[in-house]
Order: C-alpha cells, then sequence, then structure tokens
DNA sequence: GTACGTGCAAAGAATTTGCAGATAA
DNA sequence: TTATCTGCAAATTCTTTGCACGTAC
C-alpha cells in the first residue's frame, strides 16, 4: 500500500515547503518515512547517529520541529513521557498499549473521516487546524500473555 | 449544568474509591472541581499552597496520579509542555490554542458518543479502556486579535 | 505497632537556549 | 558576503525516587 520514498522524492517534498533539504533534513525525513514505528527523538537521533558521527540531538529536535511547522510529519503527545512523531500520509487514529508502551495505527472511527486528519475547519468559532484521536488501553499481544 | 461538590460529596467519592480522604487528597478533588480549565500540577500545587504551606509538590503527584489510576480524573497530553488534568465526567472533546495554549471542552463529533469516553470497548483485538480526541488549532479569542 | 501518607532533597529525563563555527547561495 | 544551518555545552523544566518522619487505625 504505502510505498518507500526514494532520496530524490523526500528532497522534492522538501523543496516543495520551501526547505533547504539538508543531509540532516532529508535523513530525518528518510527514517521517519521507512520506520512506521512512531519513533522518539532518542530514537531518530541514536538511529541516525552511527551514519552521522557529528550529528547531535539539537539538530534532530530543530528538524522535527520545522518538519512539524509545515506539516509533513505529525507530533503526537499519546506518551506523557515523551513525544512521539509520525510522518503524515492517510488519517488514522493511534493507539497506545498501557503496559508495553506500544503505539499503533487504527483507523479512525467511521463515518468521521470527513472532519478528521490534516484538514482544517471552523468549530465553535475555533479554527482547528489538526485532529487527533487517542486510544488507550491494552493491546492484543499483553492481552494474551496475561491470559497465560 | 454541573454542579460544584462540597466537601462531603468529594470524601463520599473518595471513600468509594477505596481512597482514604486526606486533606490533601479533598483539595486536589476539590480544586479540580471548581477549576475546570485544565490545570496542570503547577497551578494546582501554586493555588493549594498558600492554604496549605506543609503541601509538597510531589504529594501533588502522588494524589493525580492515584485519582488517576481511579479513573476519578483524566490526564490529558494535548500540550506537549506540561501534562493536564480534568475532572470533567461527560465525554468531551479538547481544543487547545496554539497560539494562546488555553485549553477548551469541546463536544465530541456527532454519531460517535457510543464509542467514546471512558467505557471500554475492543478494536482489532486490541481493548481500549479510554478515548480522547484532541483539537488544535487557533481559538476565537486569538482570530479576532489576529484580524485587528 | 504496622501500614499508609506526606514532604524534603536529590536525581533523572526531556527539551530549550546561547553561541560559535560551518556551510551554502 | 550574508543568511542560514549545525552542534556543543549549559541551562531549564518536568517528573520521579529515596528516604525519614508523621499519622491513623
Amino acid at each position: 500500500m504505502t510505498k518507500s520514498l526514494n532520496r530524490e522524492q523526500i528532497i522534492k517534498i522538501l523543496l516543495v515547503n520551501d526547505i533547504k533539504p539538508s543531509l540532516q533534513r532529508i535523513s530525518v525525513m528518510q527514517y521517519l518515512d521507512s520506520h512506521r514505528t512512531h519513533p522518539s527523538v532518542d530514537e531518530i537521533y541514536n538511529a541516525l547517529s552511527p551514519d552521522m558521527p557529528t550529528l547531535s540531538k539539537t539538530t534532530v529536535y530543530n528538524v522535527l520541529k520545522l518538519l512539524v511547522s509545515k506539516s509533513l510529519i505529525q507530533q503526537l503527545t499519546i506518551d506523557d513521557k515523551k513525544v512521539l512523531f509520525d510522518i503524515n500520509t492517510e488519517k488514522h487514529a493511534h493507539f497506545i498499549c498501557k503496559r508495553c508502551g506500544k503505539v499503533l495505527d487504527l483507523a479512525m472511527p467511521k463515518n468521521e473521516n470527513e472532519t478528521y486528519g490534516t484538514q482544517s475547519f471552523m468549530l465553535d468559532g475555533n479554527y482547528i487546524e489538526e485532529t487527533q484521536i487517542y486510544y488507550k488501553g491494552i493491546c492484543n499481544e499483553c492481552l494474551k500473555k496475561i491470559n497465560n
């Protein structure tokens, strides 16, 4: 379904959004595109660091902030310990397992898709730019473990 | 609509939930009941501290954690700077203004109420205990300011 | 007296800031 | 050159932990 973006496609996306395609920015985008696991700043930094020895965490913070401001990626606050990131594609809800901490993508509830995701709309006089649905509970796998 | 709870009612709620009604716990509950503004730990501490000089922030953290674990209050992670708390029991969505940081209650989107709020249900094999909807954008008042 | 509750001080973790050097148009 | 981008170190903020004292049944 979702196909990984190649380097050229990522550069194009950055350019279209008025972002200079530095190596660091391309790398963060590429990482988020190929790892749909809602990584934290730390995970992204630790993953990229080996191949980019001079990379600093500050830069990862800077890049992520920039990408969020351009709506290329989404910031998730579902985990109260750390902020997570998700490359913006199709609208979906997020589920966090209270036991193992894993974050999963789930479909948006039915009959709501028209108002959810990244498009903007007015609600009670407020301008809504973003909608996030967070589910919290116990995941499939943890349920099995508990029953054993 | 929503009526403020008196001290006796709060004590009863705590007792029913197997919580010893200490002065600190009553005070935090009472504060959350009478201030439906989604306060942070700091705001609660700063508000109660003058009348309870020995109160410590650790205790506020402890009390809030306990109340959340008993589902008497809800923890909101809509603001990526700090965790917020809400005693409001009726199902509703939350909106945060990206400009002024204010958090407002908004109605749940239509045709969804049956699955949202605090009741549990299964979804894709996962056990959902909690559902939160977060809207982010620019509030009514900030929109007016911008247009001036 | 035993278990529980509270609160101080310290530790820990996540994020931001200030600034200097590197890079690119 | 002139802006922007990067990254180190330090600072800041939020939250948790360890532990000792207090309190209640």
